[in-house]
DNA sequence: CGAAATTCTTGGAGCGCTCCAAAAAATGGT
DNA sequence: ACCATTTTTTGGAGCGCTCCAAGAATTTCG
C-alpha cells in the first residue's frame, strides 16, 4: 500500500504537498498538483489512509449502538422495536453526518468492545449489569444508557414501563375482563418458561429492570381491580419465539385477555389466533406493547402501549452527539385503543 | 487524555509493561500488574487508545454499508426493504464478529465517504454512477455493489427484476386484466409525477437501472398480452409517499391492476383504497414487489414478486468479508400469489 | 530592476500504540 | 556461590498522517 510519502518521493515532492493535493488542491499549483495527481494514479494510490488522520486528528465521527444484554445486532433489526429504534437514531445520525455502527456485545467481548470499538460516543442498550455502566465510563467517552436510571451522573432513556402496564390493566379491568395471561419477555435464550400460579418462583425480578417495572405495573393494576398477580399465569418467550401464541393458549385456555410486553409477541398471538381459529377480540382480547408502526396494520389493528419509539432513538444519538450535562429522561407511555380489545364477550368454542 | 506512557511514568514501568497489562495481562508479574493496575484507575487511565493500536495493527474490524443514490440511511432503514436487507448484512455481520457501520453518502459527500470510511470493506447500494465505482476502486478495500452489474471484474449482487416484473404482469394478464396502472419509483425527492399515455417523455430509462429493468419487464409482458406499455399510466413516487395510492386512483381510476416496484408502494395503495372504500381485490388487484415479511401480514395479503432480501444481505456481506475473486451473482425473483390480486370482478362505485 | 509582498512548498514533530530484539531479573541446579 | 535457564521488562522503531513555522519561489509594484 503505498503512501504519502511514497507517492511524494515519486512525484519529486513532499509529504505535505501530497496532504495538501488530495485535503486542501486549491493550495497547491495547479502544474505540480497534476503531477502530484499522476504519480498517485501511477502508483495506485487511492488517497491518504484515514488511520493516519484518525490519529492526529482524533475524531471517529461516528456513533456507536450496542444492544441490550446478549442480543446481537440482528436480533435488534428482527424486531418491531428495534427497527425503529435504530431508525430514531439513524435519523439523528443522518442530520449529524456522523456514521451509526452497530456493535456486538455479545457476552464476554461485551466489554472489549466498549474499550475498542471506533466511535465518539455510545447508545447502550442495557440490562441491568454493572459492570456495563464502569467499562463505559472508563472509556471517557459521552454515552447514554436506556431503559435503565444509572444515576444523576449518567445519561439515560427510559419509559414509563409501569404505568403503561397500569393502564394497559385498566382499560382491561375496565372492559370487565377478569381472567388474564402475561406474556413476559425471557431474556436468556430458550423456550417459553410457564409459570402458573402457585407455583413457587415467580418471576417477578427476573429479567431486565423494565420488564421487572411493567410486571409491577401489571401487578398493581391487578389489585386496582382486587385480582392479584399471583393467580395470573406468567409466560416468558424470547421475544420473537413464534411458539409464545400456542404455549399461551395451551397453557391458559380460560384467559379471556393476554397482557404482552411487545407489540411483536403480540402479533405472534394474534397468528396463533387465526391459526387456531380463535377470533381476537371476540374470544380473547391482546394488547401490545411499543406502539410500533406494525400495531397498527395487523388484523384486528392492535391495542396498545404507545412510546415515541423513534423519538427516542433520535434523543439517545442527540444526546451522546451533543454531549451535555447529564440527563435522566423519562418518556411517557400513552394507551392506544384500537380493536384487539373488547368486553370479554364469547367463551372459545 | 492519559496515555500508555503516562501510566508507565506513573507506575515507574515502561510503556510496553502498560500495554501488556491490558492487552496480554498473563505476561506481567502479579504484584507488578496491579501496580499499574492502580496507576491507570489513579490517573483515569480507561485503557488503550483504539487509534494508536489501529495504525499500527491496521484493522478496523468493520464493514460499511451505504445506500445507493442520495438516499440516507434513516430512509434506508425506515423502508421495509432496506430493513430486511440491513438484517441480512448485520446476520452476517454478527456470525463474523463485524461492526457493520451504516454510512451516510449524501450526495457530495458520498464520495469523501468512500474515502475516509473506518471500515475494512464495503457494500453500496448503487444507482448507476459510475464515479461511485472508481472512488470504491480507488480505496482497494473489497467491496461489492447492489443492484448493478459492474463488469466481471466487480462484485455485485442483484436480482432479476426483469423476470419478476415478467412475472408480475403474466399473472395479471391470467386473471383477465387489461387496464393497468404502474407505480415506479421516483429516485429523486418530489412529488409524484404522473405520465399520461401519449405524453412525449416517458420514463423508460429514468431511474436506477433495477427500475428501468423492471420497467422493461412489464412491457415484456404486457406485450405478451398483446398491450403495450404506452398506453399504460405510469407514475413515480418516491419510496415511502404516502400520497402515491391517492395519485394512482386519481389518475388511473380505470386500473383493474396495479403494478408497483415495491412492498412499501403497494401497501400505500392498500391504505389508500381502505380510505376510498375500494376493494382489494375486488374493484382492483395490487401486486408487490420483494415479498418482505411485511407483504404478508397486510389486508388482505399481498401478491409479490418475492425476493430473498435478508439473504441477499447476507450474502453481500459474506462476500466482503471473505474476499474471494469477484463474481456477478443474479438472484432469482419468485412471484408469490396471496389475496391482492384476483380476476377483475367489480366496477369500482 | 530590486525590494516587498504574496504564494507555495518543505520537513520536523508528534498523535498512541504494538512489536520485537535485547537487557534485566528471577529461578533452578549443582 | 555460580552459571544456565526461564521469566519479565524495556525502549527503539515505525505505523501514515496533518499541522505548522519557516524557507523558497514567484509576483507585484514603486
Amino acid at each position: 500500500m503505498p503512501t504519502l510519502a511514497d507517492v511524494g518521493k515519486a512525484a519529486g515532492v513532499s509529504r505535505g504537498t501530497v496532504s495538501n493535493v488530495f485535503n486542501r488542491p486549491e493550495l497547491v499549483r495547479p502544474e505540480l498538483r497534476q503531477r502530484v495527481e499522476a504519480a498517485a494514479r501511477a502508483l495506485g494510490f487511492g488517497g491518504p489512509d484515514p488511520k493516519g488522520r484518525l490519529l492526529r486528528d482524533g475524531k471517529f465521527n461516528a456513533i456507536g449502538f450496542m444492544p441490550p444484554g446478549a442480543y446481537a445486532i440482528a436480533e435488534v433489526m428482527r424486531s418491531p422495536y428495534g427497527r425503529e429504534l435504530v431508525l430514531g437514531v439513524s435519523l439523528a445520525c443522518d442530520e449529524a453526518g456522523t456514521t451509526l455502527s452497530l456493535v456486538n456485545g455479545t457476552d464476554n467481548t461485551r466489554f472489549a468492545s466498549i474499550r475498542e470499538a471506533l466511535v465518539d460516543g455510545f447508545i447502550l442498550g442495557h440490562s441491568g449489569d454493572i459492570g456495563l455502566i464502569t467499562s463505559a465510563q472508563r472509556r471517557r467517552l459521552p454515552f447514554v444508557i436506556l431503559e435503565n436510571d444509572a444515576g444523576p451522573d449518567i445519561n439515560s432513556i427510559k419509559i414509563d414501563g409501569r404505568s403503561g402496564a397500569v393502564a394497559a390493566v385498566r382499560h382491561l379491568t375496565g372492559l370487565g375482563h377478569r381472567h388474564f395471561a402475561i406474556l413476559s419477555i425471557r431474556r436468556t435464550p430458550g423456550p417459553p418458561i410457564v409459570h402458573m400460579p402457585g407455583q413457587a418462583e415467580r418471576p417477578l425480578l427476573a429479567g431486565f429492570s423494565l420488564d421487572d417495572e411493567r410486571l409491577d405495573g401489571f401487578k398493581q393494576g391487578l389489585a386496582e381491580a382486587n385480582l392479584s398477580i399471583d393467580d395470573v399465569p406468567i409466560i416468558e418467550t424470547t421475544p420473537g419465539d413464534p411458539s409464545a401464541g400456542a404455549v399461551v393458549f395451551d397453557n391458559v385456555p380460560e384467559a379471556t385477555a393476554i397482557l404482552t410486553m411487545s407489540d411483536w409477541q403480540a402479533i405472534t398471538i394474534l397468528d396463533e389466533a387465526v391459526r387456531r381459529g380463535i377470533e381476537v377480540p371476540r374470544h380473547v382480547s391482546v394488547i401490545g406493547f411499543d406502539g410500533t408502526a406494525e400495531s397498527a396494520r395487523t388484523t384486528p389493528p392492535l391495542t396498545t402501549v404507545a412510546q415515541d419509539v423513534i423519538g427516542k432513538g433520535r434523543l439517545a444519538a442527540r444526546m451522546v452527539l451533543d454531549n451535555q450535562p447529564p440527563r435522566q429522561v423519562v418518556l411517557p407511555v400513552e394507551l392506544v385503543v384500537r380493536a384487539s380489545t373488547a368486553a370479554p364477550r364469547a367463551k372459545i368454542r
